[in-house]
DNA sequence: GTGGTCTAGACCACG
DNA sequence: GTGGTCTAGACCACT
């Protein structure tokens, strides 16, 4: 259900959260499904509770996640609003570096052949 | 001259290595040209002088500067190599985030507008 | 288990990540396996447990090992990878060793017989 | 006359020390052919006669140069011997590098084609 | 308890 | 004076 994988650089807490950011976005953890327990999901991955929990506290500080106290954790957005949400911040990350790479001497063919998969442009069959 | 952010996460010998990276790539530092000691410069930023000898380090492991023991560091190469070089870099991490953008469902529009620094902005304003 | 000369010219740091390189190159540490912890292997060998943290950075750079924050290190490459890796650093040192020994009048016949454990030897018994 | 490169990791000294021993060998000085004084050395490489000093001792060590007082450094040796001196040393340094490599699998034919240049291997035109 | 970073102060090799 | 290494001790982030 989740991987994680510890040769990856990034904190397990991190990693965690990311999954389930990622799960919520693509549709598959519908608004107000209930996330597994701290304790279980623990037990699952063979990982410390304390990780878990912060992995949670992660998710609902950035907003994906509600917490009610005795009952557990909660998806807190539909799937649309949470891409419209990743979808600016990936603009920003790729403005940010986009502009650096212009001072850098980069043109705008160069640029758009970052952003536009190379070979087939049309279709995704 | 070198400027030094205690709240940034990244920690001091990154910066620092950054900072000089920077300057290499823009061409205001030629190559062969002399770095600050590391005492000195660690006096000037208020810094342990381990922590800037860590920082010229990674510039070394970077093959940015080269050190000669009893001279100092200088610079390695020219700044069209360190620029090709940052480049490469921006590309993969641009590329990266595109490939997820665009499967969170950007579309080419969407990710040229982010890339192309246009003055018309639709919306927003 | 691990052996350092104080006598020896290399920096311990280096003394120490080639202990374990040769350890996992032979296939002594399976991938994955755990390394000793910093401050455990700072007391065994009675050594700063800085220095090790910089023979175990230096294993990271090296490609043996990752680290994981608050887990541990552990071998990353199986020893296959490694002993290519190692066999291709001893070409190199051998073939511009034998390139100057060919200009010192050495042939063909006397750097065969360097690099072949032949058990008769003309002369000197 | 003599080359030095601040980029190679070698320290000056040594730099010297490998340049005048190589020209001994080659037959470029003669046995007993006076070297430079290291106050115009110095000033010819810009060097620090320290350095030079260094350098001659150095080579003094090797059994490459003997010196008068009062008068001067001089070659001790003639090429053969020195040839056959350094070719020793070669040597060495390859059988323990080629045991390793045995260690690790390469075979008599890897060997081979290590210390065997590629290509043309008859004549040297 | 783990690794990662930083500070403080010392010694050595090199120039 | 320079960089390179080592020790000692501390704090933080992560598990």
């Amino acid at each position: 259900m989740l991987h994680i994988d510890y040769r990856d650089g990034r904190p397990i807490y991190e990693q965690v959260a990311d999954s389930f950011e990622r799960m919520a976005i693509c549709g598959a953890l519908a608004p107000d499904s209930q996330l597994p327990s701290v304790r279980q999901l623990a037990m699952e991955l063979s990982i410390n509770p304390n990780t878990i929990q912060r992995a949670y506290g992660e998710l609902e500080k950035r907003g994906v996640v509600y917490s009610v106290k005795g009952k557990g954790n909660f998806i807190s957005a539909d799937c649309v609003t949470l891409r419209e949400r990743r979808l600016q911040e990936l603009e920003t990350e790729i403005t940010v570096r986009a502009k650096e790479a212009r001072e850098l001497g980069a043109d705008d063919q160069m640029l758009i052949s970052w952003v536009i998969p190379t070979g087939i442009k049309e279709g995704k069959p």
